[in-house]
DNA sequence: AATTAATGTTTACAGTGTCAACATAATAAT
DNA sequence: ATTATTATGTTGACACTGTAAACATTAATT
């Protein structure tokens, strides 16, 4: 750490960091990875020493957000230790004002380049328990049991999983993307709907 | 028409009709406004005597695929003439089939300038009866008298709008984008779950 | 027939991702 | 300790992008 000017103690870290900033501030659209480098003081070339392309830093800048949206999940299934249901609905609830506050997490976590960093993203680094998507299916496995339909019959597992994640995934876009218009507060209509008796009371 | 070179007979609507079809192949991601004036042809810069950016010929190319989607969601209604929740179902499923079959387009329709071009469009010449959005709302307008929920009472409209499209719209997008896995065939699915006995008999 | 408008082309510019060649600093090997 | 190696930075170049200005040609209007 002779010349401070040259090595850029943690550049790597930061250049996460900064990149996410950007992506708040300026949208994906205008996301660019020279002006992540300007915001990091280096050169435009610097972070290939850190990153194998562009979209490997949005990658990694993406599970940098899985982690946050991992942790607001997880909080709302602490919320109710014992109570399964109210653990999914809770946890519903929390997927939406996620995305309802931070919009641009939409387009980071399922466009960035569909499916392909994702699906990277699933097999590498979060496969170790901290994927959010697994976070929600766990929580609907704990229900399986406990859901029957109006005929008093069990539910296909799948049909049951696609139904709750399709349901909360979906009003979270809707809503976040403001093609859902409503006079009205959206996160507590997003309550009524979770807990009208109709979700999970299958 | 004396020079047949020089003046492109319809250029507008071979740029919007070329430019689908780039969309499609290469993608949201791939695309630019150079290929597609290649494609027809003509010079770089010939776009802009028709359309103002970039952004605005994704707009038109949005619209027109949007007139797709609309005819295919009255398609589905037209199947059940006489029985509003059987609309409304076999809409969602066409629905999901849709974006299932045409992935790109879910980009083009939530993600191009998120908010932005749909925003504009949605005033402009969609308004007349043409958007598929409006489709949708009104026949869960349609049911709206037909639905209670297990204790007999009627349901909020809003809360049921959202919760119809909410699932629809979110089912369309894991199944599209892949995210939700499944080892059989997932329109069957999205089947099973409209016809379920839980949509729409809250 | 002359003027104007519509629709093309060429050229130019700033911004982008990425690669190759080079420079410096930190680390390992001798 | 000196040297060789690796990690991490910079500069410069390239092809590609969207877009604006200046110019050219054809079609439409007067």
């Amino acid at each position: 750490m002779s010349n401070e000017n040259y090595h850029h103690e943690n550049l790597k870290a930061d250049l996460i960091k900064k990149g996410l900033k950007l992506l708040d501030e300026e949208g994906y659209e205008n996301f660019s990875l020279r002006k992540v480098a300007k915001a990091c003081s280096v050169s435009h070339t610097a972070p290939y020493r850190h990153f194998d392309s562009k979209d490997d830093l949005i990658l990694a800048i993406a599970i940098e957000a899985h982690l946050k949206f991992n942790q607001c999940l997880e909080e709302a299934v602490n919320k109710h230790p014992k109570d399964n249901k109210s653990q999914l609905k809770e946890m519903g609830y929390a997927y939406v004002k996620f995305f309802v506050e931070n919009p641009e997490y939409l387009r980071l976590f399922f466009l960035s380049d569909f499916a392909n960093n994702l699906k990277k993203m699933n097999h590498e680094s979060l496969l170790n328990g901290e994927q959010p998507f697994n976070t929600f299916y766990q929580a609907i496995e704990r229900c399986q049991g406990e859901i029957q339909n109006r005929e008093g019959e069990s539910v296909d597992p799948n049909a049951m999983a696609l139904s709750c994640w399709g349901l909360v995934h979906g009003m979270a876009i809707l809503i976040a993307k403001k093609d859902f218009s409503y006079d009205g507060d959206y996160l507590e209509l997003v309550r009524k709907v979770l807990w009208a008796g109709t979700f999970l009371d299958l």
